[in-house]
DNA sequence: GGGCTACCTAACAATCGTTGCAGATAAGCA
DNA sequence: TGCTTATCTGCAACGATTGTTAGGTAGCCC
């Protein structure tokens, strides 16, 4: 994610204005290593401007998701959730709780066959791992949820 | 997917009525090979059974895939996509179109890093491949969607 | 065949995440 | 400062899905 001051000048060059509410929600993105849905980055913007609606973070949310600066993604769990994390990397997701981890990792492996055979042109590959985090397997385990 | 009557067989031992509409529905899986919406299955389950209620083929969706013969799935497209094919497999999603395709290929090198440092425990992996699907991408490089 | 009970339909409301709309407001520039 | 125009807000609406209720139907077991 860039930073709140790169964004500002990315917003400005392309002729957009830079509104309190906008930088109010570059500095929410740029401080999140999770994976908000709109709703958090709402409720962690509404924290210093009561008054945002959450109609403009959906709207800043997607220009910022069309323009490239944010990655947004739909796991299943209900909403969509936006990445600050825009390089290619893949995903942990908890059945249980619903968390969803950033994974690093590199998998040199994962392509389509030689020849495509499907005729599909692949612009991100995504691996998604479904099964119970840490906390969750914690919870089952060992000190049973108490 | 499990046949028919697999699946008649299946519901009946555990003391639930197999019923025409559940028939009819158990028909319109094992035939389809694609990813189908509730709505999908419920166009399909009409034409046999143009009395059959949209409330009724979600509930049947909904059992079947609380008892594992059936996969539901969300990947962004707006409605949850059921899939008989209940083995492990990945799929080419279309960003153009929405449309799905299964891939039974195998990623042997697909692990998470050894020494499990998430504590994450892997009940399923599964491999979005996103992009455009041979339609689209004849539409636009070919010819010109008409 | 009969009875019990699950099941089905129909209709409607509610929920949830998200978006369209219209009028008020303010950013950016001269 | 004043203007132009993008933006903001609040609210209504939308689409997918589920809950509810009531009454009728029919599967399954004896």
């Amino acid at each position: 994610m860039k930073t709140p001051e790169e964004l500002t000048q990315i917003f400005r060059s392309r002729g957009l204005k830079v509104t309190p509410q906008r930088q109010s929600i570059f500095r929410a993105l740029h401080g999140s290593t999770t994976h908000p849905t709109a709703e958090a980055v709402y409720e962690a913007v509404s924290r210093e401007m009561p008054t945002i609606s959450l109609r403009t973070v959906y709207q800043t949310l997607n220009d910022l998701t069309q323009m490239g600066e944010l990655l947004a993604f739909d796991l299943g769990t209900g909403s969509v959730r936006f990445d600050p994390h825009t390089e290619e990397h893949h995903h942990l997701v908890c059945m249980e709780c619903g968390k969803v981890q950033d994974l690093d990792a590199d998998f040199p492996g994962v392509a389509l066959p030689p020849g495509n055979p499907f005729g599909f042109e692949v612009t991100s590959t995504e691996i998604v791992f479904r099964g119970r985090c840490r906390d969750c397997v914690g919870a089952a385990t060992g000190g049973d949820g108490a």
